[in-house]
DNA sequence: TATTGTTATACTCTATAACTATA
DNA sequence: TATAGTTATAGAGTATAACAATA
């Protein structure tokens, strides 16, 4: 598992990289994208990491445009976090690259093993 | 596929823990009882790690009487490295740890899913 | 007093360059 | 000069504690 793991993750670094970006990164872009709005603390949640790492994150992907943090009406104290037009745009582009990612790292199955696969992992990560 | 893997290695270094041993340690002394006399170099690509990182790790399981370094005859550079009685036994145990471990981390899937996620893992990370 | 985001810090993992001793 | 192992070091990735602003 983990070398198989490894070994997708290293393709699709290769490729985020022509973009400046990191796997959690992209990962980042995608559940802003499911869940506009979403505070820093929701989003740590939903990467698995902890809340203090989620800073640098959002600063670099801010710096760059690709999203934003606006202050809350209510409470002052959280930002809702959004996609820019720039972030959902390259987020589309990255989509597919991730995709051709998977495709080349599991160029050994056919397409029904790769459905498999995709369907017995979620059921391991998801129980 | 990451976060499966993570679930997994997560339980695993749980078990190990109460032995003081990383998941790379086991898997050395697996990889020296598979191929015993084997230099540190072939160690360390067959734990896909880099021959420095290799020093420590043997430092411990020779700390702890589970392997042992031999200077070769010939070549006076290089070290046979072998098991001890101690580390045969305790790999014995391990292994069945492992084992549990893996059966735990993949409860959800029943043992003709698990066979069949195994060989589509060893597919993708073989090719 | 509790919470959101942040800073500072440390600990692990990993990779690279330089050193030693042999060849 | 080349190689096996080692040392030193630096860069990620990750986790925890403490802090500022707000509730």
């Amino acid at each position: 598992m983990r070398r198989a793991q490894l070994k997708l993750f290293q393709n699709l670094i290769g490729r985020l990289s022509a973009y400046d970006l990191r796997p959690a990164q992209f990962s980042a872009l995608a559940i802003i994208e499911q869940h506009p709005g979403l505070m820093q603390a929701d989003l740590a949640k939903a990467l698995a990491i902890e809340p203090p790492q989620v800073v640098p994150l959002l600063n670099k992907l801010e710096e760059r445009a690709l999203a934003v943090r606006v202050r809350c009406k209510p409470d002052k104290r959280s930002y809702g976090i959004f996609l820019s037009k720039t972030g959902e745009a390259l987020l589309k582009e990255l989509k597919q690259i991730a995709a051709q990612s998977d495709q080349e790292s599991t160029s050994a199955l056919d397409s029904q093993e790769r459905d498999e696969l995709l369907r017995l992992l979620r059921k391991v990560y998801q129980a």
